[in-house]
DNA sequence: GACCAGATTGTCT
DNA sequence: GACAATCTGGTCA
């Protein structure tokens, strides 16, 4: 089942918890990729100091000021693409970084893309799984439910949620809003 | 396996 | 001009 739009219109530290152990899909040009979700973290508006949009909107982040069920993408690091899902309550800014999957489509096309052929080492991280579903700036602003790229649901049960801090962050330390499944070797840092 | 430095560019102050 | 929601490859063990 695709998720709909009302998934994403609602708190995005729920929306991020209930992400893991749903199907990321991105139909692309050399072909179809997936991967199941096994750890997210979520970012608020301007009650968030390590969001993008704490502050005021710019060119950059004025797409988690946007309506929820669309893609954020942004380049970081001069080398890489990290992919979030814009999810908040009406009136708000906010969005979920997906920072690791499970390879579940399309393994050879991943390998191809992150020129390696080690399965755990394919989409552990937001930079990786971006770069292994060609995920990338022309993906950014897309709409979950009309385009290429969507989620769905495909009955997985996720049990083990672990809540901690999020990775990479210097403010915004003491908020535990990022979760990932204990028991998978996927995500990227236990 | 642990630790560390370097890459590389868009974005905002 | 500083620095970032990261990754890789080096060294040492």
């Amino acid at each position: 089942m695709l998720l709909p739009y009302s998934f994403y219109a609602r708190d995005t530290r729920l929306v991020g918890q209930e992400l893991l152990g749903k199907l990321l899909v991105h139909k692309g040009k050399e072909g179809v990729t997936a991967g199941i979700i096994v750890e997210t973290e979520s970012y608020m508006g301007s009650n968030d100091p390590a969001s993008h949009a704490a502050r005021k909107k710019t060119p950059r982040n004025f797409v988690m000021f946007e309506e929820p069920g669309i893609s954020y993408v942004y380049f970081i690091y001069g080398n890489h693409y990290c992919f979030n899902v814009v999810a908040h309550v009406e009136g708000i800014a906010g969005a979920v970084l997906i920072r690791a999957l499970e390879p579940f489509l399309n393994i050879k096309l991943m390998m191809k893309r992150r020129k390696t052929d080690r399965v755990l080492n394919l989409t552990n991280g937001p930079g990786k799984l971006a770069q292994a579903l060609g995920i990338e700036r022309g993906q950014n602003g897309l709409s979950l439910i009309k385009s290429g790229l969507y989620i769905e649901d495909i009955g997985i049960k996720t049990k083990g949620i672990i809540k901690s801090s999020r990775i990479g962050i210097k403010e915004g330390k003491d908020l535990l809003y990022r979760y990932y499944i204990k028991q998978s070797p996927f995500v990227s840092v236990q």
